[in-house]
DNA sequence: CTTCTACAATCAGGACGTGCATAGAAATTC
DNA sequence: GAATTTCTATGCACGTCCTGATTGTAGAAG
């Protein structure tokens, strides 16, 4: 499950991102209007937790924007300190899946999100397939080819799933980084630890099959093609 | 065993969760008819105890929409002070299990909660088996490997069950902690109390049979397998 | 075609984190 | 208050992740 927080206070963003990374989320973050903005065009979430009060826009023009683009489908939870009640209305008739008013507690954000997955998908668990004959069970953490287990260390397994999850897209060293660390540190990076990464997750796919489904860009990043 | 009261009267509300409470049940509470309905749609219970005079909307209209739903698996007990046959016989037809007219002796309630219980799982009880052998009684609360009786601690029960009831999935040590402790995160938890329980539950398993089901999924936490 | 250069792949060593074992303190039960 | 259960504290062993140096390679320039 794929999460983006538009949450520009960081303390309470962070004690989110914190807890759903733990309870197994990928986690992306955005703080301001146009970072929302950006990745929620670019990716593809199954989750939006929406601050209203943003700097550099309205957040419910977020909201807006992303239903009449129908190709998103991430179910949308607003989070607000204003208690007006119209703002929950006009959130909800925008088409909000939810609505949370600030402060909130974590055990009641996820019990919300476990709803509307129920709602979602039932209880048909998620699989990804890619490359020739793996599978990944992201509930379970676990890889296979074919009925063969993949073992994988969390690092690995995170950023292959991470890949996995945009297919056909490259992805940045940075932008890697940034989604499996959550801090940037700018592009100071002259450490190659993602490669490394790349190399042992290689490494440990080829006694199984060719890897050749992840892809180097020169000069760019990683792929994982079709 | 999970129930549900739902009902707004505080006095007559908190006497059953008390009684229920001592009577060894997991014990969640609803006051309307929103929060009912949130609540059956979160999580699955073993039993709903359903008022009908609710405020924000018909009980009926409850146990009809969770029949709809057909994941809900559980028994729904009707309690009212109308003693109107109508709603009696609205509620049989919906699919409620049974019904109690206020006011009910609470040792009433037990028995018939125990009669739907005997309806339900007949003789054969409840059992949930997994690794080389094991099956697990759940409303006995007691674990077998072969006929052998293995002896576990309440706690071990507990963890062990919900581990086995989320059989192939990964649970980290927060979200075993939430559901079997009710524990709230707050202060990042460096105890390591699922740890020892679990290498107690490993311990007195191996007595019986190989533990290797029961996987340590580094850096996340813990995982039964099939 | 050859050379050059920037980038990627590889490798090994070490710091760190994580889980396990043990023992004992605290809490609960009888 | 004794016995069992549950939680805390600590040291240790080992797997994981990152670092830094070195080797390999693709693609552009000569």
């Amino acid at each position: 499950m794929h999460v983006l927080i538009v949450e520009d206070e960081k303390s309470l963003h962070d004690e989110v991102r914190q807890f759903l990374l733990e309870s197994q989320y990928l986690v992306d973050s955005a703080h301001t209007y146009g970072e929302a903005s950006e990745k929620i065009f670019v990716n593809s979430y199954d989750f939006v937790l929406l601050d209203l009060g943003l700097p550099g826009g309205d957040g419910l023009d977020l909201l807006r924007e992303a239903r009449r683009n129908d190709q998103q489908e991430a179910s949308f939870i607003i989070l607000t300190a204003r208690g007006a009640l119209d703002d929950r209305i006009k959130g909800l008739d925008l088409g909000a899946d939810d609505y949370l008013p600030k402060p909130f507690s974590l055990l009641e954000l996820q019990s919300r999100m476990q709803a509307i997955m129920r709602r979602k998908f039932g209880l048909k668990r998620q699989e990804i397939t890619f490359g020739s004959g793996f599978s990944m069970d992201v509930s379970g953490r676990v890889l296979r080819q074919g009925d063969q287990e993949v073992a994988l260390t969390k690092k690995e397994f995170d950023l292959l799933h991470y890949l996995v999850l945009h297919k056909n897209r490259v992805l940045t060293r940075l932008q890697l980084g940034e989604h499996l660390w959550g801090n940037v540190l700018e592009d100071d990076s002259d450490s190659n630890y993602i490669d490394v990464h790349i190399k042992n997750i290689r490494k440990k796919l080829s006694a199984f099959a060719p890897t050749d489904f992840l892809e180097t860009v020169r000069g760019i990043g990683y792929r994982v093609t079709e």
